[in-house]
DNA sequence: TGAATCTTGCTAATATATTAGTAATCGTTC
DNA sequence: GAACGATTACTAATATATTAGCAAGATTCA
């Protein structure tokens, strides 16, 4: 019985994290929508955009998408001719997935409408705030690297 | 044909804040688990914790939760006897969410060790880092509030 | 060679997120 | 006081996240 209440002196600071991110995919999310691409979708156009044909497991890494998301991300993505997929010959575990014609064509309609977004944020941000947290995020990554000190 | 391959200069800053607290809820997540609480449910108790009980559309803004989600995780919630739901007696439409005993003693249970994790996190990121971080985080939600200019 | 081990992508089960829509209730207006 | 609009919590359908586990293919080494 009476157990101490509890007391947390730190604000939940995830929390806070999921709440800046809330507000910014937010100035996103109508345009992904009117492409009819979700946002885990994007991310993987993106990242095959700037990296070239990729393996499941190298998506995962670069767009923070587990496994098994992608197992299901990747075949819905198949399915409406977003991407394809291939079996490596010398490998038949991996697998390699590339872009179509149709995402690419999709991608160039869309990057303009994106960096005007980025624009708009980067006006009500700040040009050298928007640097400061560009660099901060990065360091929050490197300095709480789980392959680092725990 | 030759559509132009879309050039994206911007970063995806989306993913970089999505990938910084994903390294930063790995430090919490292994004490969750421990105690068999999900990290939304952890963030509802947290929020009844210091603001008392709420009605489910409080804790969907406090806690970033939508509607059809708080559904679900209020529901199981409630099966597993961390909160109890009560309708109010003068609007029939509204619910009270309050924490039971229960859930009290396990947030007192979990308090220390949540607040060891800051710590280790604060020292590793730094005091003054951590400072900044907050307030720039909170900037960005204040400034891109889409209430706001659009 | 062949057994132990690792790697890769996958499935299964459950919990949440997103979008759209709905029933019940409340407040207000005519 | 009946009609109307707004609010509240909810359901439905689908997409994704998390945890656990697995089977096939590759690698290592006795």
């Amino acid at each position: 019985m009476g157990s101490k209440p509890a007391s947390l002196k730190h604000r939940n600071l995830p929390l806070l994290m999921l709440r800046a991110r809330e507000h910014l995919i937010r100035r996103f999310r109508p345009l992904l929508n009117a492409h009819g691409i979700t946002e885990q979708q994007w991310r993987i156009v993106r990242v095959l955009l700037e990296a070239g044909a990729l393996e499941p497991r190298e998506i995962g890494e670069l767009c923070r998408l587990s496994s098994p998301s992608l197992a299901g991300v990747l075949a819905r993505m198949e399915e409406i001719g977003l991407v394809s997929r291939k079996r490596l010959a010398h490998d038949q575990r991996r697998v390699r997935v590339s872009l179509t014609p149709g995402s690419r064509a999709l991608a160039a309609r869309m990057a303009p409408q994106i960096e005007a977004v980025y624009a708009r944020v980067e006006q009500l941000l700040g040009r050298e705030f928007c640097k400061r947290l560009y660099a901060a995020l990065d360091s929050v990554i490197d300095k709480l690297e789980p392959t680092a000190s725990r």
